[in-house]
Formats: C-alpha cells, structure tokens, sequence
DNA sequence: CTGAAAGCGCTTACAG
DNA sequence: CTGAAAGCGCTTACAG
C-alpha cells in the first residue's frame, strides 16, 4: 500500500540506503553484483523515487509553468501542442494557466508559479496588460523565462517571434499587387504587440505604395470572433463602399466578414479582396477559401521550449544567458479570396 | 538571492522556527503580538513557503494530472479550460499531458503523472485505447482518477459523460420526424465508447421507427477531419443517391461534407438533411448553418474537477468513495441543415 | 504561549 | 566498494 522507499530496498538488502541509491542512478562506484541485485528489486517491487523528496533535494522540479491568454483558440492550443511535445522529450511536464487576456489575472498566476517553484515560464502576454513589472521581477530572480507571440518589447529575455509588421506588409502588399486601391484594416485590440506590428506593416505598405492611409479604414475591437467579422463587414459596406480589399488581422474574424458578403451578395475577390492571418484551418475550407499569413503555431510551441530549455540548462552550470529573439519565418498562402 | 526560509524569519525574530510557522498558518496557540511580527517581516521580505518542502511533508502537492487525446481540438481546449477554472479556485494546478490518441502514450504519461505523485488524474482516453489495466492499477493504488467524455465502461471510476446513445437517437429522430427515408451515418471510429452509443442510438431510432438498418449506410473512419467530411460527402453522392440525410458523429466532419455538397450543388436540406454532433461554434457559422447536439465541454470540464476534489478531500480524511456517474444534458440545436 | 525534536525521502561530500 | 551523517525546508506531536 505504501509507496516503497529506498529504504525498503536498503533493509530487505541488509545493505545502506546510500549504496542503493547510488546503484539506482549507475553511479561506477558500486559493484556491479550490488548494482544488478538492487535494480532487480526496485523493479520488482516497483520502486518510484519520491518525486517529492527528489525536489526538494535538487531544487528542481522538472517541471514548467505556461501562462496564455485563452486556451480555446487553435493558435494557442497548437503552441501549447507544440510546447509539450518538446517538454515531453526532456522529461519536462508543463502546468498550464490562462490569463483571460487579463493583466490581474496574468500577475497573479504568475505568481502562483513562482510560489510552486517551477523551473521556468513560457509566458504569452495578455491583451490588458501594458505594465511589465512581474516579469521583470522574475527575470531579476534569476528564473527563466521566455516569451512568444504576444511579447513586450522593453523586457530583457528571450523571445519567439513572427515578423508581423513584415508579414502584414506582404499581405498589404498583395491586396496592393492585386489590383486593389483602396484597403481597410481589421486591426483588433489596441495594447497587444503583435496587433501593433501589423498595424504598421498595412501602414508602411499603404505609404510605400503612394497611397492615402486613411484611418477611418482601421477599425478597432476587442473580441477577435466571427462575429465580429460579420460585423464590421456590414461596417464596411454602410461606410465605405468604396473598399476593396481588406487585410484582417485574424482568419476567424476575416472569415466571418466572408460569411456576411456571402449572404449580401458581395463577390469576393471580386468586389472586395480579403486577407486573413494564421492559416487557421477553416481558411481553406470556406467557399471562397482565404488568402492568409502561415503562422507556425506548433513550430513556436517548440521553438519556445527549446530555448527554454537551454535557459534552464544553463542556469543549473551557473552559467550566463544572453537573451536571444527568434524570430520564425511566415508565408502568404495564396487563395481564392484575392484575384 | 536565496530565497527566504522559516529559518531565516525565525532568526531574524530570535524566536523558534516552529512559533514562525504556526504564526503563519494562523494557529491559535501563538500570541497576538508574535503572529503579528512574523506575519509583518515575512511580507516585507517577501516569503513564500518552499512548495517542495511542504510537499514532501504533507504528501499533497495541490496538482492534479489531466490526460487528454488531442489538444488541438475545440470540444477539448474548452474541457481543458473548464477544468482549469474550477482548479485554480480551488488551488489546485493542473499538469496536462496528450495521448495523442495512442494507447501506449497513453501508458506512459500515466506513469509519468504517477511518478511525479500528483493528488488525482482526469482522463479522457485514447480511441486506441481497449486494454484498462492501467487505469485499474491507477484505482487500486488509491489515486483518485475520474474520466470523462471517452470512458471505459467496466472500470470502476467516477466519471463525467453525456448520454451519447440517447443523444444520436434524438438527433435521428429529428432527422427521421423531418421526413428523411434513408439516414446515413458517418459513425467515427471504432473502439471509443462514445462512437459506439452514438452509433447504438442511431441504429435503436431506426429500428423503432420501422426503418431499415443497413450497415452500408455507415461510415467508419479514424481522423476526424474536415476533409473527411469532403471525401465522405462524394462517397454518398456516388454509392447511395438514395440517402436523403445523416446523422455525423462531429460538426467538423459535418461541415466538410456540408462543403463537398455545397460545391457539388446538392441542396440541404432539401436534398439531404445533415446533423452534426458538438455544437461547435462554426456550425453556427456555416451555410446553412449545422443543426447539431449541443455538448457542453466546459461544464464538462468543471463537473470532472469538482468530483475529482471531492474524492482527493475524501481521500485525504480517509473516507470512502463510492463512484459517481455524472451525465450532462444535452440539447438538438435546429438549425437550417434540417428541414 | 513557546520551542526542541523527529521525520518526510532523497542526495552527496566525506571517511574508511 | 560501502556506509554514516548532514541537510534540503517544512510540519506537527509533545513537553514545558
């Protein structure tokens, strides 16, 4: 009933508890009869080393923290994908907390993690959050940490980025190649990073190309949702029936405005191009499929705890990090939703 | 640097260790005054107990494990999300590990989970998953373990379902009281138990309304995926022109074939009704829109965490659990896929 | 009201 | 090659 100790092993062997446990973990200083006898018990008996004891001996856990803003969204959930897959491979088990896109909630669970000892954090930042102190104070603890998708700039650690202000000027870019004159932008929330970037990359390609940036074209939301979509969709067709294209900053938004022109008679890409971005599965699946930006949501997850990884690694041999920014390359998928 | 201990507030106080701790965790028997003083320098200095010192002493580490074939899946992340929300209330932190849909993984992680002594594991299990030795183990030791959605009937757990069987016949049902002679059935694959009792309901509404039950009508299939729903959707337009409506195991696999038909100019519902199965927020989304079963992932999510506290605080007061099985509700959405 | 002491199960520096 | 001993940081039964 109760779990066996070394302990156990030691006495039914009439031998100590430190030769046991050195036979366990093939340290060479014991005889090779000793070490055979020993790890055929343990195995016969099951032996599990308290993982408990083994913690609070080592100061490590092998276990990681994850902080994201909602899990219910498929980026998200194939980085988390991604990000265990890796973590798996180095013995490594991930706690996972979401922040609701909250910055209260994201200090706190932060903190829970630090409070539980974790042996680093992968953090995704929250829409709300435009202070960075939290991670700040864990980065002084000397706790790693790395940071990917939605990041903060000014914080000194390692990121695992896209290049969103470049890859939202390639899809401006070929709403502009396409033939269109005049582009809107479903930009999203106003603090995140990422929604900043492509903001100025539709801006950039807007001015690079001699045309108007007019900012009643950008419009603003909180809740990234096909409704929303269809929303503005109709937004658009009352205030500005002169638009063309529109480059959105999320697939499932761009699909929903796909869905109302759908139902409003609008062709697209005839009477209005559309750009998306993720290549979020359904954007090949809807009539008409949607050009979009490939954002490596598995590859991030990896990327994300490979470094991580290295990180903790490094800090175990006492040795110094230098951040380092990695940034994964993004691709424009060509689809029915442009000409 | 080092993180503060007991040891240090204590010194710093010139009192004992065991008065600073019995201050902190407010204990009766320390003066006002005393409590007071430890209470104030351990915030200043910022204290916080090491988690894997109370761990190994209390033989609790207020985490849980949660296993769960595929993480990238709607009905899943919201599950995953309900199990979190109830946890964090609760103080609980949850580890998540994927089985990928294999059973050997599936082992595995258990294991792992086990070796790192969490108090309690959720489950869902693999679609290869037909041998349960491992779960049994699991209960035979003593852990509290509760499964939900994908269950294995003879093992003798709590766990959190739906009523898959009464479910499928309803959506049958509808299907045959909306005037649908030969009814289809893309049935998932084979081993998982909810693919079985959405079948068995399925083939029960026929037979109670006199229809024929024909065993080539049903569709087996290991990925469900969109393009399944596709390739499934031609499959019928050339093999059974008769079948004037299916009852689809999943609103992913629906909304494929709901495409395919689409495309091919097949009209729904007036040439084939199609039900779905999940209430997945696309189904809404789609044209027509997806009639479907509502399965409520997140409630799911809660329910599973709440039983599994109920058994840990059980556990923990050495009571006796006698295992529940929880069955949500589960409502037909109409919608326009059904006439 | 306070504290000395045992103990959770392991790892590892050290002695022999 | 083997083992006694210290110690990780906490909790708690017990004595005073």
């Amino acid at each position: 009933m109760k779990p066996v100790t070394l302990k156990d092993i030691a006495e039914t062997l009439g031998i100590s508890i430190t030769t046991v446990s050195k036979a366990l973990k093939g340290y060479p200083d014991v005889s090779k009869k000793t070490r055979a006898l020993v790890k055929e018990l343990a195995k016969t008996l099951n032996y599990k080393p308290n993982a408990f004891a083994v913690n609070l001996r080592t100061e490590e856990s092998k276990t990681i923290g994850l902080i994201i803003p909602e899990i219910v969204h498929h980026f998200f959930s194939s980085v988390i994908k991604g990000i265990i897959s890796q973590a798996e491979k180095k013995g490594y088990l991930v706690i996972i907390l979401q922040s609701n896109e909250s910055y209260e909630l994201e200090k706190k669970q932060l903190d829970l993690l630090l409070s539980k000892r974790v042996d680093g954090i992968l953090i995704s930042l929250a829409n709300g959050t435009a202070d960075f102190k939290h991670l700040v104070e864990v980065i002084e603890q000397g706790k790693p940490l790395v940071m990917f998708d939605k990041i903060a700039k000014i914080v000194k650690c390692s990121k695992v980025i896209i290049d969103d202000r470049k890859a939202a000027y390639t899809a401006t870019q070929h709403l502009i190649d396409t033939g269109c004159k005049r582009i809107a932008h479903f930009r999203g929330p106003l603090l995140p990073q990422n929604a900043i970037d492509r903001f100025l990359g539709y801006k950039k390609a807007l001015l690079d190309n001699n045309m108007v940036y007019d900012p009643s074209l950008v419009y603003l939301f909180e809740d990234m949702t096909f409704e929303v979509g269809e929303m503005f969709a109709k937004k658009i067709m009352d205030e500005h029936t002169d638009v063309d294209g529109i480059f959105v900053n999320t697939d499932l938004v761009a699909i929903g405005a796909i869905t109302e022109f759908n139902r409003q008679g609008v062709k697209i890409p005839e009477d209005i191009s559309i750009v998306g971005f993720s290549n979020w599965f359904m954007s090949s699946a809807i009539t008409p499929s949607l050009t979009t930006i490939n954002q490596p949501g598995f590859e991030m997850g990896k990327k994300a705890f490979k470094q991580l990884y290295k990180e903790m690694k490094a800090k175990k041999n006492k040795k110094e990090v230098i951040p380092k920014i990695i940034e994964l390359e993004t691709v424009l998928v060509k689809r029915n939703s442009t000409k």
